[in-house]
DNA sequence: ATCCTAAAACGAAATCATTTCTATTTAGAG
DNA sequence: CTCTAAATAGAAATGATTTCGTTTTAGGAT
């Protein structure tokens, strides 16, 4: 039925299973990002068995081919969501409300080209996150 | 006698301790990061007594009021280093020798109004972060 | 449509880096 | 020198994440 998402799964090289559709929907339809458990508590009940293990290593393939993304929490746990924008971009997230924003343009291009002229070095991956709160939960946080 | 330390420490509100002094001493030697554990094991023979959950509690501590580090790593684990400009900047780190290099500039000021301006979110905070191999890492590599 | 096999999922158990907790020690202000 | 809040010890707990041996399944081949 989600034909983008096996689509997306058969491209990554990876089996579209009923799970692994059921998590990217999940994600999908969800404003922020979100820890497997959480995932897990609400998908588990759709089918007959699903086990936790399952969620975490699903999440974790997924974020690897680049369906999902990951979020560097400040709390050291696992968070994920779901953006369909195929360009390179990255994010801002809201600590408070798990809310996930676009931010378009980051210069890696210059900065890797610093990292090689300088030592030679090979920038492999690169992480650039804002975090902090958003529109709204900037608004409650003044009221208090 | 490392008075520059003890003077960082006082500066950032904390005391001190001989075991906070080492730990910076150490880690102002180490090319690259380093994690508790490994400091542990290389500081604990100078002192009577040095437990490793002071280390943890001191490496963040230290890192949360900026005197050092902290290297977000693939495998999860909690890395530290130092650096003594002070400067805002980011780093370029080594997966292979964990050596850290110096990355100038970061367009973060863009980004920040950029988030403020479309959505009124407040960015508390941000990450940026090159992984890569550094120039001998990446020679060697290449030999393999 | 059925077979076949590598990939995926199960789930109980293990892992282990990190944190907690209470008692003891200490840095450094007064 | 005293005093006290801050720092440390260290054993124990924690709990998110991973492992592992077994079972099930997706999807290409027949
Ligand atoms: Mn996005
Ligand atoms: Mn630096
Ligand atoms: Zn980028
Ligand atoms: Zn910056």
């Amino acid at each position: 039925m989600d034909q983008r998402h096996a689509t997306a799964l058969k491209a990554a090289g990876m089996k579209a299973t009923p799970k692994r559709l059921a998590i990217l929907e999940m994600l999908e339809a969800e404003p922020g990002y979100a820890s497997p458990e959480e995932l897990w508590k609400r998908l588990k009940d759709r089918f007959d068995r699903l086990g936790l293990p399952t969620v975490y290593r699903n999440l974790e393939e997924l974020s690897e081919s680049g369906v999902l993304s990951k979020v560097i929490h400040p709390n050291r746990q696992l968070y994920y969501y779901f953006c369909s924008n195929r360009e390179h971009h990255h994010h801002f997230v809201c600590l408070s409300c798990r809310k996930v924003e676009d931010i378009p343009s980051c210069g890696i291009e210059a900065l890797e080209h610093e990292v090689s002229k300088r030592n030679g070095g090979k920038v492999l991956s690169h992480i650039l996150q804002l975090n902090g709160l958003c529109g709204g939960c900037a608004d409650n946080e003044e009221k208090r």
